[in-house]
DNA sequence: CGGCTATTTGACATAAGTCAAGGGAGGTGG
DNA sequence: CCACCTCCCTTGACTTATGTCAAATAGCCG
């Protein structure tokens, strides 16, 4: 943790922690399709052990694979990227995190990504030592994460498949939809994505070199999916690019 | 569910049920490097909702994407696959489930996935209903679906970093290398693996042609990684095998 | 032993990687 | 306010891994 780079509030409010979710099959744990319904007695649990953290910049480093593993985090503002870097030199974004999601994975008390931030962040550090506690005195809150535990596993099989059976176009189509869930960098009005992740960042994660993600923004252009205003902001035609999107079983 | 094609034995004993897993941090699951280790209130909360089924045969249907998800299920023994088929006509494996693992992952209600039986299989059919009730009222036995959730999450984030940048060769590696973790199809004297895996179903789930597969397994033998024995039969040179197979981070 | 299917090999097509070079947008300083 | 400069992004040319289609071989079961 950089933690003198960071800056360190005192406290966070009950009401600020959200989780961000699709489905629950756990009737204890209601939800409004989105976010996960937090009682006052689970934020309050939440509130007691959580550490806030302000990181203002991009690219600062949360935590580095293989460093010892006490924390999870709760992103409560901005975009965090999880990322494995291998022998090679070439890097996999796993995932972004956007608020709502927890991160934090490890083995053997060490973590097994590098997290750090790509927009100013604002994050909950949760003590896996007090968290561990938490859990046998709330267990609906232990529930929670089950159920984002849950959610991750899903969104990442599903990206396993995406990028396993589709080519970079469509891959890259799919990433573009994912941003629309997201109101921090879509215009629904204007259907125009705010990209707030750079060409390297997004071949990293497509699993491409950034010549090919900018061969694929070319041809989802041609197709008139999609149209550049600016390397950063890409208008969607939704009539065009969800059915393309659509891994359409069977 | 094909029921009627499975036999059902009335009841599984306690001592039966087991979850295999790599890690944890949660100290109220403590965990001998393999199974999670649990308590004899955990097991016969697991016996009272439990249902034995028994799938003789391989290629059997357990459950089919979009069907109603009303159950997860734990694998006492055999070997299950869990699949999406596209409308392409691909089909991606996106997991196989080994004794001790849980499947059944589920949307809105509906399963994701395929699965169904890779050989003769046993299973824990674990009603979600009950399921859920049993949380409330055993909070370790949540907390070890949690622990179990967070090493599938870990092992499919692994997936996707290995298929990512991978090329053929080096997946396969690794899956053999997964198969010598599993007693069940790894002799250790000889060091040679017993595949209970078709090729077809090999190449879906390394998302490749079964041509590349072979094309692949012919590569690893002219190195000298592996030999031949039988297309099912393959004997393993640990000494060469095992450092080929590193991500090698950093 | 024969037929059947799974596997392997061969030949060619294609998506994406690599190396190299040409634009463009935004920031800085004159 | 403008010009320059830098850093990204994009495009071009060529190479390579893997997919596809076709055919030969090898196991396996009756």
């Amino acid at each position: 943790m950089g933690e003198s780079q960071a800056t360190l509030a005192s406290t966070i409010r009950p009401d600020e922690f959200n989780v961000r979710v699709v489905d629950s099959w756990l009737s204890a744990l209601p939800h409004d399709g989105e976010k996960l319904l937090l009682s006052d007695d689970d934020r309050q649990a939440l509130s007691r052990i959580a550490v806030p953290v302000s990181l203002p910049a991009a690219d600062m480093p949360i935590y580095h694979e293989r460093d010892a593993a006490q924390d999870v985090f709760l992103l409560m503002s901005g975009l965090v990227r999880t990322a494995r870097t291998l022998a090679s030199g070439r890097r996999q974004i796993i995932a972004f995190h956007w608020p709502g999601d927890v991160f934090g994975l490890s083995e053997h008390g060490a973590y097994v990504s590098d997290a750090e931030t790509v927009a100013p962040t604002r994050l909950a550090r949760l003590p896996m030592r007090y968290l561990d506690g938490a859990f046998l005195q709330h267990p609906a809150l232990q529930g929670l994460f089950l159920v984002k535990t849950l959610n991750d596993l899903r969104e990442t099989q599903h990206e396993l498949v995406t990028k396993s059976q589709s080519d970079l176009p469509t891959r890259l189509a799919f990433f573009l939809l994912q941003c629309v869930e997201h109101p921090e960098c879509y215009d629904a009005a204007t259907q125009v994505v705010s990209l707030p992740i750079a060409r390297a960042d997004l071949a990293d994660y497509l699993a491409a070199a950034p010549e090919s993600v900018s061969r694929a923004f070319a041809q989802l252009e041609q197709r008139r999916l999609i149209r550049r205003i600016s390397p950063q902001k890409i208008a969607l035609d939704m009539t065009r690019i969800a059915p393309f999107c659509t891994l359409a079983d069977r």
